[in-house]
DNA sequence: GTCAGTGCAAAGCTTTTGCAGCGCG
DNA sequence: CGCGCTGCAAAAGCTTTGCACTGAC
């Protein structure tokens, strides 16, 4: 599917011309998470990420990947989710589209889905509110066809 | 509003017989966690109520306050909710009613809200899905109207 | 040359676990 | 009168911060 590839490729651009406009250097450290980020697509803990990266050969410090990610968070580039009590992250979709996903709170696998009908729901919810609302997260929990055969 | 504190009410003598029917035996921690949390009805970090708890005289154990959740959470009598990386938690309504959360990204004020409409879409959708859905939470985020203002 | 970006180590939080003692059933 | 529940303290995760150094501009 190399609509899918252009789209990481689009992702991890859009995402250091973002930074360089916004006055930030380029570095290694965050290339890597960049990239890697690009390459994963789904959701990824700090800590995964930073395995990830050491495995590819990259001397990244842990630090330095939170450090990348808060600032790409900041900036809207990373979507922050937070499962259980930690925070998963995956690349922001610059067209705004994106995904959910359902938890197994059995073996916690987490895996993605869109729903266009829950977007809208929540488009219009945000309509009436009075917040001003600039994203969300939906988590299922269930179990996963795995466990539930058990 | 006594239909709201009657939930309330119900809500806790709900959840403490659940936990006699599941052979356990009633200490005063749990009782304690059980009563502050139908006291407060929104979402607590357990640090919170653990807080709340000394404040009220109770010697409770942060430990414990963990431990009550965990087992509460386990059941489902009470909703874990992940904001940022920690967790949050409130009553989950036996009857299956719910609300969700709207989160200001500037002060971190957590407000509630409610939408049938919502509700309706997450339950069309999880019908479609391989997992067994059990539950949900659906968390937006933004700026508050006192944010908003500044 | 300057200063943002980086790696390491240490500190700060949240959450879990070990353990001895108390008290419900 | 046993075993589950509890508080305390210590440990285990996850995340942030301090600091010296490197490398982009």
């Amino acid at each position: 599917m190399s609509s899918r590839h252009d789209t990481k490729v689009e992702w991890s651009e859009h995402a250091l011309a973002q930074l360089a406009e916004g006055g930030h250097r380029s570095g290694g450290a965050r290339a890597a998470v960049i990239e890697m980020l690009a390459g994963q697509g789904c959701c990824l803990t700090a800590q995964e990420l930073h395995e990830a990266l050491r495995e590819d050969g990259s001397e990244v410090g842990l630090a330095s990947v939170y450090r990348a990610l808060e600032l790409l968070a900041s900036m809207k580039l990373v979507h922050r989710i937070g499962i259980g009590s930690t925070a998963y992250y995956e690349p922001a979709d610059p067209r705004g589209d994106h995904h959910h996903h359902v938890v197994c709170d059995s073996c916690g696998d987490v895996s993605a889905f869109e729903d266009p009908a829950l977007e809208r729901a929540i488009d219009r919810l945000a309509g009436r509110m009075k917040y001003r609302v600039s994203g969300h997260d939906v988590v299922l929990h269930g179990t996963c066809p795995s466990c539930k055969s058990e």
